[in-house]
RNA sequence: GGACGAUUAGCUCAGCUGGGAGAGCGCCGCCUCGACAAGGCGGAGGUCGCUGGUUCGAGCCCAGCAUCGUCCACCA
């Protein structure tokens, strides 16, 4: 117990990493498959990238995580994290494409198989880093159980669901119009582009008509589609056009003839009420083109040049290129007939930055719809809960309004897809077919795809195994708004297709951090904060300096701190990070640390006895405790982790330390033992309650306390701590209401503050802590005396302040005038109110009722002084 | 173009079913009181974005407006 006598001060950094490797040892994280889901607790963490490093937002949705995770395993329960990381197709294969131009290579330098394994190679140098956070921060995963998307069995599930939605004509193959990322050189699904507002050049350009009579003049942004242009299109009513469909005009530059067709999607009020249709280039000209039956060119290919469909001259440029060559043209010819700038919204790939190139593609699609309708079935009749409640709207009206999602990637990295070709012949299985000749589709599926089925893949399935029957479904997805449509919709889908019941029973859409300044943290943006520089020491980047102040380095806060000042940030709004939330963490730490010091320094090393309150405080302490139990379970089982962690903190502060603790130091002085027992039970469940937010404090002095045996994290916290005793807690709450109204009398009334006062008690309700109030307001309660020279109103009364050497009497009566006043202006507001007929006539009794008592206590409060 | 959310103390945020606004930090004053100066005690500070409405009573309910943010969307 050295350390608790010599360190005033907490120290996280010599203490969490130790207790991280008592727990891992402990193998406390990795429960038994024994029992059912529903005794036992489980939740599948959202797989971080296996070559990520942790960020604020995975260290929210892991402190949320670990709170319930350890409130469950503290309530007795088997309660399983399930860890893992995801392949992350894209960012993975990018990072080490990336790595490999260092050395001025390519991928295809490599070929498929080496630059796979080179991937592998990549993920074994730095797929441990984020787990390895997670430990730092507490995170009471499952470690021994680590998977991964790419995992053999893994892969096996992919496969086995691939197969199966194929077989039931969910999953096809088509030629369609997909968003192509060049800098990726994939297709990518609608949920990874992004609108970018844009300024562009409106070109207005004359396309001849066939008749010789005139031009049609058609407006656009991207002139080098015009190449692959298979008709004109005008809006059927459009009375400037009527004569012309039906008509042809002339594609200049190409010399195609294209017929002027009659479509409802024209708009007949912008540009000229004229539009080109290129359905190989633009999705609505797609769809028009359709509707049709218009031809479709393509004339800039995969590697975002202009393919060989186009006249020779533009063959291999690039689309800006080829741009510029086809405005300079036209300029030629006279056919521009104006440009005009327009502000527009552009699609750009999250993935890459790049401008997405529409493109008609021979892709994998997977159709949602059918898959889509029991999904928002099980959020209609609750048995999935999503909260906040406006995310549950959001995630039905993407489910009624989904469409096809593109599945295939023309990357390397990640779960080939289990097709083969020969010829004109499809085999469609998880094991390769018999007979030579076959080739394998190149391409792989989604990320998302195999992180659809997380929740259950990781468990073993398909097979029956004992993690299946005792975790599945889980408990709840604690989740980033952000991927409810990539990820959580699809989750809910593949579950019940594949395991017949939602996956999870609570969605809870967690807080988005923002940076000070109210954008999003990014590391682009130099907006991002590394939650392990908050928690070690670290550099703080400039946006975080407080007060303008030189930017500097975090303190290092500890985990707990992280963790507490994170959860107090998770209100269900999105909040910018708050530094200070951090340092009240640290505060509170220190507070715990510094109370158990006074108990555990301050008791006898003797075995503990039974709980046997000796005094009113004793009763009090119990009561709130009990409460403080009660209130921060609930807010926890509701996902209110805000309130959780100021509940905790008001509890230790307000109830814990200021007044309890204070209250019993002579008793402590004079060791009595009724109070030892008291005091190290208000301290065990004080630390029980505790644990799951600040977990390594909480574990560290548990080691302290007397009598207490293994680990505070296997605990299980008993239901009821205390009795809940209405009548101390109302002596209580009278004896610190007149504490602080002395406190602040002697204040005013500049008594010294080491003075002791003489004052007569002349209220009721103060049998059991007169004595105490005395000591705490430095009173000295006497029977005479004589006329008072002030009176403190305390509830059920007043204290009389009477002549002595410490009270200076013009000051006393200072603030006697003051208080008078004071006093007349809120009893003139509550007379105000109660002369006003219609609020005695309709507001309810109880409510005039109390205003009536109120007044009538003013008014004794007033004759009193 | 739609949808949702926010606007409360200098800052970051609470405020659950309408009954005279709270916390932390910061600020001011006092205090080396036997756990803690990363502390204790006390205090100042708010037309609850704006305009109307409902109500005996509105930070809370309704309508409109403004500003900021997020998401969704195939207008060249």
């Amino acid at each position: 117990m050295a350390d608790l006598e010599s360190n005033s001060r907490y120290e996280p950094a010599a203490v969490e990493p130790r207790i991280v490797e008592r727990w891992l040892e402990s193998g406390l994280f990795h429960p038994e498959a024994d029992g059912d889901p529903r005794e036992n607790y489980s939740i599948a963490i959202p797989p971080p990238n296996v070559t990520g490093v942790l960020h604020i937002g995975h260290a929210l949705n892991s402190s949320v995580q670990d709170c319930l995770i350890r409130s469950a395993r503290m309530r007795g329960r088997r309660a399983k994290w399930i860890l893992g990381t995801d392949h992350a197709g894209i960012a993975t294969q990018t990072q080490v494409e990336r790595a490999l131009e260092q050395e001025g290579l390519h991928r295809e330098d490599l070929g498929r198989e080496a630059f796979v394994q080179r991937v592998w190679e990549w993920r074994e140098r730095y797929g441990g880093t984020i787990i390895d956070q997670l430990k730092r921060l507490g995170a009471s995963c499952d470690y021994e159980q680590e998977r991964f998307t790419l995992d053999e069995r893994y892969a096996e599930a992919v496969q086995q669901v691939f197969v199966a939605l194929y077989n039931k004509k969910l999953i096809y193959r088509d030629r369609y119009m997909v968003n192509w990322d060049p800098g990726s050189r994939s297709a990518i699904s609608d949920l990874e582009v992004e609108e970018r507002e844009v300024t562009d050049v409106l070109y207005y350009i004359d396309y001849p008509l066939a008749s010789g009579s005139g031009a049609i003049t058609v407006a656009t942004v991207r002139p080098e589609t015009m190449l692959a242009d298979t008709a004109i299109a005008v809006h059927p009513d459009d009375e400037r056009y009527q004569r012309l469909i039906g008509e042809t005009a002339i594609l200049p530059l190409v010399g195609r003839k294209l017929k002027i067709i009659a479509d409802d999607y024209v708009k007949p009020e912008f540009g000229t009420g004229a539009l080109k249709i290129t359905p190989g280039h633009d999705p609505n000209d797609f769809e028009i083109g359709h509707r049709h039956k218009l031809g479709q060119i393509t004339v800039i290919g995969e590697d975002g040049r202009i393919t060989d469909s186009a006249p020779e001259r533009f063959v291999g440029m690039s689309v800006i290129e080829a741009r510029e060559a086809v405005v300079e043209e036209l300029r030629e010819q006279g056919l521009v007939s104006r440009t005009q700038e327009v502000v527009h919204a552009v699609p750009f790939s999250q993935r890459s930055g790049e401008r997405i190139e529409p493109l008609v593609s021979l892709q994998w699609f997977m159709r949602m719809h059918e898959l889509a309708q029991p999904a928002i079935e099980v959020v209609k009749d609750g048995r999935l809960r999503i909260r906040p409640d406006s995310e549950r709207r959001r995630y039905l009206d993407w489910l009624e309004n989904i469409r096809p999602w593109c599945i295939s990637r023309q990357l390397w990295w990640g779960h080939q897809i289990p097709v083969w070709y020969r010829g004109s012949e499809t085999y469609v299985g998880t094991a390769p077919p018999q007979g030579d000749g076959w080739e394998r589709d190149p391409d792989v599926l989604d990320t998302w795809f195999s992180s659809a089925l997380w929740p259950f893949a990781t468990l073993g399935w398909p097979n029956a195994t004992p993690e299946m029957r005792a975790f599945y479904p889980t408990d709840v997805l604690s989740t980033a708004r952000d991927i409810i449509f990539l990820w959580v919709a699809r989750m809910v889908m593949m579950g019940l297709e594949f395991t017949e019941t939602v996956p999870f029973a609570d969605v809870y859409v967690h807080s988005i951090i923002q940076a000070p300044d109210g954008r999003r943290m990014s590391k682009s943006l130099g907006t991002g904060i590394d939650p392990m520089a908050l928690i070690e020491g670290g550099p703080r980047p400039p946006v975080f300096a407080q007060g303008g102040g030189s930017a500097g380095e975090f303190p290092a806060y500890g985990a707990d701190a992280v963790r507490w000042g994170l959860l107090a940030m998770a209100s269900g709004q999105d909040v910018r990070f708050s530094e200070d939330k951090v340092a009240q963490g640290q505060q509170l730490t220190n507070k715990l640390w510094n109370a158990s010091r006074l108990i555990l320094l301050g008791v006898d090393d003797g075995a503990r006895a039974a709980v046997r309150p000796a005094a009113v405080e004793d009763r009090w302490i119990l009561t709130r405790l009990q409460r403080a139990r009660e209130e921060i379970g609930e807010r926890i089982d509701r996902y209110e982790f805000s309130r959780a962690a100021l509940g905790l903190y008001d509890f230790v502060y307000g109830e814990l330390c200021d007044w309890y603790l204070e209250l019993v130091k002579p008793r402590l002085r004079a060791g009595e033992p009724e109070l030892a027992a008291t005091l190290l039970h208000v301290l065990t469940e004080t630390l029980t309650i505790a644990h799951p937010m600040i977990p390594f404090v909480t574990e560290e002095i548990y080691s302290h306390v007397p009598g207490a045996e293994g680990l505070l994290a296997a605990r299980t916290a008993p239901e009821r701590v205390g009795e809940i005793d209405p009548e101390a807690e109302g002596a209580l709450s009278r004896a610190i209401e007149a504490v602080q109204g002395l406190r602040a009398w002697r204040d005013s009334a500049e008594v010294k503050v080491g003075a002791t006062v003489s004052a007569r008690l002349a209220a009721d309700g103060y049998e059991e802590t007169a004595e105490q109030i005395a000591r705490l307001a430095r009173l000295a309660f006497s029977e005479n005396g004589g006329e008072p020279v002030a009176s403190v109103p305390v509830p059920g009364g007043a204290v009389e302040i009477l002549r002595s050497d410490a009270v200076d009497l013009d000051a006393a009566e200072r603030k006697r005038a003051a208080a008078r006043a004071k006093l007349g202006a809120e009893i003139e507001r509550s007379e105000r109110k109660l002369a006003n007929d219609g609020f005695v006539a309709k507001a309810p009794p109880e409510v005039v009722q109390a205003e009536r008592d109120k007044v009538a206590r003013l008014r004794r409060e007033l004759e009193s002084l």
